[in-house]
DNA sequence: CTTTCCCTTTTGCCTAGATATATCCGCTTT
DNA sequence: AAAGCGGATATATCTAGGCAAAAGGGAAAG
């Protein structure tokens, strides 16, 4: 009679998919389900806390366990490291820095980062390539007073991508994606014509209420970004 | 001493951050940490499973717990409904049913859906505002055939999404972003110049392996898919 | 009729101990 | 040297019981 929290978690999902718990009905507390299907209620509250996690079910103390009436449900993205990406799909991951330079903090930049205006910041541009095709224009962005390093760091090899996750492993970033058409030196560097639509990653970084890097990727002509769930 | 798996959690992602363990390091198993930190195993295992499930290190029975060398961040978006999105900006909701057709499916569609050739399928296309400037186009395409309460279905006053999400409760879903250009049609419908640069979406749903409904949803030039985490 | 306060319910979290499962690693065999 | 076999070990999960905390629902007070 006994069941694991993987069995009961699906056996419920299976429940609220066949109307037998339509959207907004309440479910039998942790207790009930428990003795309902002969395990401790530990394993209940697992497999309810992951329905919950998964967008399924809402949970309130004392008001009990809920079927969410409208399943806004989450898609989960994985960003994917460029050169595995390319290099999944079969292709050979190639990188070419294309400038490097420090200058003060363009307007719109400071708004984005909130670094002050005359700050002083390194830009990078680079261009990831599968098999000699464009597949990626990175335009990156660092805050050099907030990281130092970067001043010293060599881009020629390894990307500034890369090279950040190894020298800042965790951080809040805020992320948005966006259509806008080519302009003429992305149309160059993406081969591509000038106006084609093109899809377009931005990314900011903070560490610690501290804006590191933002960054905009701009991918090649007809990319997608799929998932499923 | 003892402390909760929130803290827990926090402190090993402190150590993590700091540099203490550096990514690929191998962390102190369950039982010493458990030890070192005067609570339950049970505990510590909560704290390392979640981040586990955050990307932050990788587990593997009998080699132990190591912080990931790439930390392949996951983004997390909610999918909104779109009435909701709208009206969070303060702005009214508007919808219009545009045209509504039962036709063959086009051949493109039965590669998307699986549906086999010479299929009727429902056509449904309709426009989304916000205070009457346009939001969203919708173009959708339901399988009259594994879900004919759609034939009978008014979708004049209830836009089909919402309808959707009444009457198909949940089910496997892929979908994609891309950028494309507005051709004639949905310039017209969107209020902007052809060939402008659109984000859109494109969701196929299936329910049991049968394919329900495939949908693009193309958005008003400049629209911005933003997630913070 | 409305507001405040308390009781009870229900989930959240913890402990302590046990079993199950995957898998690394060294030893043996071919 | 390659392949196969086990033991050891770390995580995965379960059980049974208990306390904590949030919050619904009413009773009591104004």
């Amino acid at each position: 009679m006994a069941i694991g929290y993987k069995e009961l978690k699906a056996d419920i999902l299976q429940r609220i998919v066949q109307g037998y718990w339509p959207p907004g009905s309440l479910l039998p507390g942790e207790v009930e389900l428990a003795e309902q299907h002969g395990c401790a209620r530990a394993t209940v509250n697992r497999a309810m806390r992951e329905l919950a996690d998964d967008g399924i079910v809402e949970r309130r103390r004392k008001a009990g366990t809920r079927v969410r009436m409208a399943p806004m449900r989450q898609a989960r993205f994985d960003i994917p490291i460029i050169r595995k990406e390319v290099e999944a799909i079969g292709a050979a991951y190639r990188y070419a820095l294309l400038s490097r330079e420090e200058v003060t903090a363009p307007d719109w930049l400071c708004g984005r980062l909130g670094v002050s205006r005359g700050e002083s910041v390194l830009h990078v541009e680079c261009m990831h390539y599968a098999d000699h095709t464009p597949y990626q224009h990175e335009d990156r962005w660092i805050d050099i007073s907030v990281l130092p390093a970067a001043r010293t760091a060599d881009f020629s090899a390894v990307g500034p991508n890369e090279w950040l996750v190894a020298a800042v492993p965790f951080s809040t970033v805020e992320m948005s994606f966006r259509a806008t058409a080519a302009d003429r030196v992305l149309a160059a560097h993406l081969d591509c014509a000038e106006g084609a639509p093109l899809f377009q990653a931005e990314r900011s970084t903070w560490w610690e209420e501290q804006a590191i890097t933002f960054v905009r990727l701009t991918y090649r002509e007809g990319y997608r970004m799929t998932t499923r769930y």
